[in-house]
Order: structure tokens, then sequence, then C-alpha cells
DNA sequence: TTAAAATACTTGTATATACAAATATATCTT
DNA sequence: AAGATATATTTGTATATACAAGTATTTTAA
């Protein structure tokens, strides 16, 4: 098998690219939505995480297993919106090791503001997909996330 | 329906942070295989692109358009690679506004060093998630990236 | 034949991502 | 209680990504 051969090969299998090529696709399309929001498709999913929180609240090391995030990528998408006034970080009382992220009144706001518009391109991006590799991509997906998910 | 229960929902159903964090995953578990060469999954995907072309170039373009990614982000990511002397981009005589990119005799030599590791992570992780989970997950980001396509 | 429009990219600016190393705090061991 | 170890997170450094605006070149049209 010659390097042109290898080559071909991997074009044509790479998961890897194939993931990402999708996931940049699907990026574009729910940014582009939620472009009149001011927030990006990564920006309202963390703000999301949070919302789900007691309080509006999470520690990073829970959002971090939520995400499927680095911890070091964590902080700073949360530098980012911290910048932006939209959550604020402190120590937790209990082990001043761990750090809990809150929503601002701001930060829920904008959340809230936005969500309509996730909806929207939600529905735009499944109807132009189909409900068949809608449902075809979640079921693989979700597989594949828990199949990596222990190493 | 409140914030929450709209927290719920996009937490439960959002198809961009379900390809991205997959997409996430799928690359850590790449490039953890490709270390030893030096080269990310990203880089090897973009070199491979170029070495299918005729005498190892292509233009950069068409790079854009088989990878499916913004020609802004192309500039950056060849930037990065002819820095690392394994690929140089010249204009092209017909048209001097086209850009041809070419491999190095370097970035062959690094590219073909690196296919077998490629090959390995492949193998590894199609073997992870099994073969009906992989023809699955083909199959969906394939069907995705067709009906986006167009936009 | 030259001004306008189109094409093919690059640059400015900003966010997203992650490995490796560092820091801060807590827990454990002797 | 002091030192060793573990845990939670941040920082250093580097690549990946993309929108908007800019540049260079070619093509079109008047």
């Amino acid at each position: 098998m010659n390097h042109i051969d290898a080559a071909q090969i991997m074009a044509a299998d790479c998961l890897c690219f194939r993931a990402r090529r999708t996931a940049r696709a699907i990026t574009r399309a729910y940014d582009a939505a939620l472009h009149p929001t001011g927030l990006k498709a990564t920006q309202i999913t963390l703000m999301n995480a949070i919302a789900l929180g007691q309080n509006s609240m999470q520690p990073v090391a829970k959002l971090g297993e939520t995400l499927g995030l680095e911890l070091s990528t964590l902080t700073r998408n949360l530098s980012v919106l911290e910048r932006g006034g939209l959550v604020t970080v402190a120590r937790a009382l209990a082990d001043r090791r761990v750090r809990i992220v809150s929503l601002t009144d701001t930060g829920k706001t904008r959340l809230a503001a936005a969500l309509p518009h996730w909806k929207e391109a939600h529905t735009t991006i499944t109807a132009a997909l189909g409900s068949e590799t809608t449902n075809a991509l979640y079921t693989a997906l979700d597989r594949a996330t828990k199949a990596l998910d222990v190493g």
C-alpha cells in the first residue's frame, strides 16, 4: 500500500475529520441564528449548564463533566462570560479549592432572551436534516460519547 | 414554559452541543495516538487533503471545499504548517489570485510516517465504538454534512 | 479602454480547545 | 503537627475556528 493509497483511505474513513466537519457546519448554522443575541452556541450551552444548577450555580468540575470539556478550556470559556458580566465565580465555603460559577442577573436575562433563538435554530436545522437523520445522528453521537467517555 | 424548562430542553436536545462534544472526544482520542508524530489530527487531515492533489498540490479554495472549512480558517491552519516547513504556498501561473499549496519533501515524509499512527487510532476508536455505532455515525455525519452543505 | 463588479484570498479581531506545568487548598500518614 | 500526597483549578503556550473587512487580481460592461 503506497502513501497515495493510504491518503485516500484516510480521506474516506477518518472519523475525526468527519465529526469535526459536521460539528463545524452545525455550529455555523446555530451561530448564524444566534447572531442577534450577541451570544454564540458554545456560550449559551455553557450558560445553560450553569442555569440547571440549584440557584443557577454549579461547581467548575461538575460543568466540565456535564459538558465533556477539559477544565483548562472551561476556565478560558468562563473568563469570556465573566468579562461580559454574564457569570461570576466564587470560592466554595466548605472547600476553598472548589469554585462555584453563578449566572448574574444579566446572564439570566440574556440566556432567557437567547433561548427562543436557539429553539428557532434547532427547528430549522432539524427540519433541514429530516427527522430520520436527526434521530440517527442523536443516537450515534450519544453512543460515541458514551463509548469514548471512560477512555 | 418557564426558563428552567427551556434550559432542560436545550440541555437534552441541542444538536450543536452534542456534535461538538463528540468531536472533542474523538479529537482527543486521535490526538493522543498521534502524539509521537508531532502532528495533530487536524494537521494530518489538511496535509492529507493536499497530498491527494496532482503532485501533492491543491489550490486553497479547493481545500476549503473539500474540508468544509472557511477560507480564513484555512489560511491560518496553513500558516502553522508553513512555519513548520511542511507546506509551501505559491501563486498560480494562470491566475495570480489563486494560491497553490504544496507539501514539501519534509511534509510528505512526516505525513507518511504519521499515517500508520492515524490507522492505529482509527482501529482503536472504531473498535471502542463497535462496528454498528461506527457505521451509524458515518452515515449520520455524512447525511448531516450534505444537508447543511448548501446552507 | 477604463470603471465597475466579481473572484480568491488574507488580515483584524475574537472565541474555543487542550496538554503540560503551576498553584492553592485539603487530606492523609506517621 | 509536619511533611507527603491528593484534589480542584488556573496559567503558559499553542493550535483551531470564523465573521467582517481589507487587498490583489481578473473579468465584465459601458
